[in-house]
DNA sequence: TATTGTTATACTCTATAACTATA
DNA sequence: TATAGTTATAGAGTATAACAATA
């Protein structure tokens, strides 16, 4: 099975990471989606927020890798529905401190443990071995970017 | 680094799998949209019927697990740009029958090549063996449903 | 001038329903 | 009624440029 020219499509490697995440995303995302109406930008902010404590907008971009443009939308959307709240910094009044509700705290809750039952499906289904190994994979491909 | 509860992000495998899919797609995209101007699907489309020759719109779709919005629109748009002919059957005149035009072919050849150089890269980094594992690993994750 | 964050815009991708034409 | 394919539409994701406010 090793790769050889010419190339066929279902063992080319990025379509099968392509499939394989939408696979595995989908049940994930229609949990988010249908229980707390996020987005998956939405959602990783929350994640952030929720896993390392209050922080500003730009380290959510640092540390996720996600682009200004989508924290920005994300963070007024989570605002408006009341899962965060901002607070603007008087010793730089370009930053805000974003901070989980109540209502945020309950939503990371959930959706944490919604991610470790669904992390604990695959691992019983693929065993831990092979997910650790597929991590290690994975990691080194990406190049992180922020987009 | 097995996987326990909490989560964390930077290890749950349906993140990881978006990112990788994205950064390994991300550089083959990027040839195929700029030398041939070709969106997702439109690739896909080429790329069946320049492996496994002629078919109708319904093959593609059931092996590619592609729906027929997607490659009705794919195949419209590449043939107003003279990648493929339309050729309706007269046994059946809902069956036209997709050929890749002499520029279709030249497309799907050029391609493939980038995709072998592309995948030997993969393999000169990773290891044979690890991306068969992989490969493995991804395919029994996807369920086959035809979006 | 550089940084933080917002807004506007456009393109890509996905999903579904409603439709035509043919069988 | 079922099948092949089209069209319309909406939502989601991505990417970039231009901008305002602050430092």
């Amino acid at each position: 099975m090793t790769q050889k020219t010419p190339v066929d499509l279902p063992d080319f490697i990025p379509y099968l990471l392509n499939l394989a995440a939408e696979e595995t995303s989908l049940e994930f995302k229609e949990y988010y989606k249908s229980k707390f109406g996020l987005l998956r930008t939405e959602w990783r902010v929350i994640f952030h927020l929720g896993t390392y404590g209050d922080m500003l907008a730009k380290d959510i971009c640092s540390r996720g890798n996600l682009h200004k443009t989508k924290v920005s939308r994300a963070v007024s959307a989570l605002e408006k529905r009341r899962f965060l709240t901002r607070t603007q910094l008087l010793s730089d009044r370009r930053h805000e401190v974003l901070h989980l509700t109540r209502q945020g705290v309950c939503a990371f809750e959930d959706l944490q443990s919604a991610a470790g039952i669904y992390s604990r499906k695959l691992a019983d289904k693929f065993g831990d071995e092979e997910l650790d190994m597929l991590r290690v994979l994975l990691k080194s491909m990406i190049r992180m970017k922020g987009g």
